[in-house]
DNA sequence: TAACATACATACTGGTTGGTATGTTGTCAG
DNA sequence: CTGACAACATACCAACCAGTATGTATGTTA
């Protein structure tokens, strides 16, 4: 049958048609939400930029609140995990990986001056909504417990001095990086997040037993 | 003349009045801004907070954005004073001086579960108005400096390591202090900030030399 | 091919927003 | 006693907001 061949092609199209306006309502939606806050991202915003309709958004998910929802599971969460938690497990040394991965938080100005939006979005809306609280909760539960694994290993090999509590050394380096972070958007300037990464790095060099030191 | 010594009386209790209201509408908006943010915070709550109508409001300001800015002027600026840049020029020694800072941080559950008034406010506003970054970044370079100032005066005294770099320490200890507010606002957990806290007065400590350990 | 479901598009609504126009009251100089 | 002014109070407005009701084109199924 012709028609056997050629339907399930076009309800897969059809499908993957749906899929994408979903796909661009989030991407819209995280980029406004990136820029103005969650509250103040206007639907009528997004959806220009989408180039979608009010139709389409609300096919797709049921409230302005679930599609916020959506942008932390489907593309927030992905990115912390594609730059933190992923490239922890590499096997390389740990405060080499550790380094790698704060050297490549982007600086350029305008990646800077709009802050880290995982913490943007956290700020805002956790006292706020439950539903966000959590899923944001989990995507640092996450970060952090990435960060202690691999600092928990490089102390069974010898690559981290011992006396380090791998979750309080996590925390502070969360904490150091989304508070130079903050700084940073603050000054709307790069170079403050450039010298905060260099402490960083310095404070991260420090984590290496004495007699085990690569470099500086 | 009677009238003489009447009408002053009441021109100046007139003032003082007006005075008053400009007061509380300060304060109520100061307190609507941490709850939900500047953008968010509704003029017709914050006039009912403060008690008062929009005449009001527009006779002591020009607009919601004027009233936001004299929040930071006269509300979070002081504050700020008040609590980092007077108590370290007491002349105390700088470490200790900072420790005491660093612990009277709130760490009730309100107040975290705030986060902090000053940077709540730069990270909305600074990057979508120059007004409020302006004014935020003068208060953040007071305290910075307040800081710096006082760790070079410990370098001077022999009670901070000559290797510390006060500006350096200084925007290192405000990053620190500022993500952990931020994990602790967005876990909406006091002991978030109390861990953190205690990792901070851990750090102060190791900025002293290394003959002149007063305690730890 | 007729009924039906998917995936939207369009037009609209009630509520809220910051802001304004105008009215009112107490104070005071002349 | 009388304009004049400071310090509000009240009523209102256009713009915008999230959300909804309804229409429709397209593909699927019986």
């Amino acid at each position: 049958m012709l028609s056997a061949r050629k339907s399930p092609k076009r309800r897969a199209t059809r499908r993957r048609d749906s899929e994408r306006t979903r796909e661009r309502l989030l991407q819209a939606a995280s980029r406004e939400i990136y820029r103005s806050g969650f509250q103040s991202a206007s639907l009528d915003t997004i959806l220009t930029v989408a180039g979608v309709t009010k139709g389409a958004l609300y096919y797709h998910f049921d409230s302005k609140e679930a599609l916020g929802h959506a942008v932390v599971d489907e593309v927030i969460a992905p990115d912390v995990r594609g730059k933190w938690v992923r490239p922890l497990q590499s096997g390389k040394d740990p405060i080499d990986a550790l380094i790698g991965a704060v050297q490549r938080i982007p600086v350029r100005p305008a990646d800077v001056r709009g802050g880290c939006q995982l913490n943007n979005l956290a700020q805002e809306m956790s006292p706020l909504d439950a539903g966000f609280r959590k899923r944001l909760a989990i995507i640092f539960d996450a970060w952090r417990e990435a960060v202690a694994s691999v600092l928990r290993e490089g102390q069974t090999h010898g690559s981290v001095r011992r006396d380090v509590e791998p979750a309080d050394a996590a925390g502070l380096l969360i904490a150091i990086i989304e508070g130079y972070a903050s700084l940073a958007k603050n000054a709307q300037d790069p170079k403050v997040m450039k010298a905060g990464i260099r402490n960083i790095v310095g404070w991260l060099r420090s984590l290496r037993p004495p007699g085990n030191r690569k470099r500086g």
